[in-house]
DNA sequence: AGTAAGATCCAC
DNA sequence: TGGATCTTACTT
């Protein structure tokens, strides 16, 4: 049970075979448990995006990773719906994905932030900021991918393709999906940081929890922007 | 082999 | 607003 009393249950596998579009909204409010190094988060997941493959859904998705279709980096993405897509961005950030979609299409919904429920300490520990957490410190966890993947303690290389469904252990690490039932107060609104027309309102792909106060700021995608100035 | 850009974050 | 930091994928 949440704090709203809203009831939990373990996502099956048979929840996330439906496509990423379809399924993104209704993470909002699911939690995602992990438990790296002996240390167990609990992150209330509040603002997501779906992204699609090439030949996933009636839409080609140019703003996603598997785009151009199956490579060594993206495979994750065209496995069996349920694990995680753990991937680098910029070098630095590990972001988390939820793999969906039918076995053998790519498609997967980047949590984009969250708000930490349990394990506070440990998150702040690793995202580097001190004790005691002021309010905006903890509004701040998991609020946009980057710091999501380092509070949730998931990294790349180590812990993508992790099972989220069936909890197995991989490096060190368990991640579990516990799914509710589908939020009313949904928003939904271009992608972000995503170059090109797929970051623009012709791929309304990211959904948040209206008015949840981790939701990350909105920042201009680069097609987004070039598409906004031009008159 | 070289290079440009990237589903980002933080400090200046 | 730009630098960090490194992987991927596309170009020569």
């Amino acid at each position: 049970m949440t704090r709203d009393g809203t009831a939990l249950r373990p996502a099956r596998r048979d929840d996330l075979r439906g496509l990423p579009l379809d399924v993104a909204p209704r993470l909002l409010g699911a939690e995602l448990a992990t438990d790296v190094d002996g240390e167990r988060i609990r992150l209330r997941i509040t603002e997501v995006e779906a992204y699609h493959g090439r030949g996933t859904g009636d839409l080609p998705d140019p703003g996603s990773h598997a785009r151009m279709g199956p490579t060594a980096r993206n495979a994750t993405m065209w496995g069996e719906p349920g694990h995680l897509y753990v991937y680098l961005s910029h070098g630095i950030h590990s972001c988390v994905n939820v793999v969906c979609g039918p076995e053998g299409t790519a498609g997967g919904v980047l949590l984009r932030a969250g708000e930490v429920v349990e394990g506070m300490d440990a998150a702040a520990r690793r995202r580097g900021v001190g004790s005691p957490l002021s309010r905006t410190a903890l509004r701040d966890l998991a609020r946009g991918p980057g710091r999501l993947g380092q509070a949730v303690g998931l990294r790349y290389a180590l812990h993508d393709g992790i099972d989220a469904v069936d909890g197995a252990e991989q490096n060190g690490a368990v991640a579990r999906l516990m799914l509710g039932r589908m939020l009313d107060d949904v928003s939904a609104g271009p992608r972000v940081g995503v170059a090109g027309v797929a970051g623009t309102m012709a791929f309304p792909w990211r959904f948040w929890i209206t008015g949840d106060p981790t939701v990350s700021p909105f920042r201009w995608g680069r097609g987004a922007a070039e598409a906004a100035r031009t008159p």
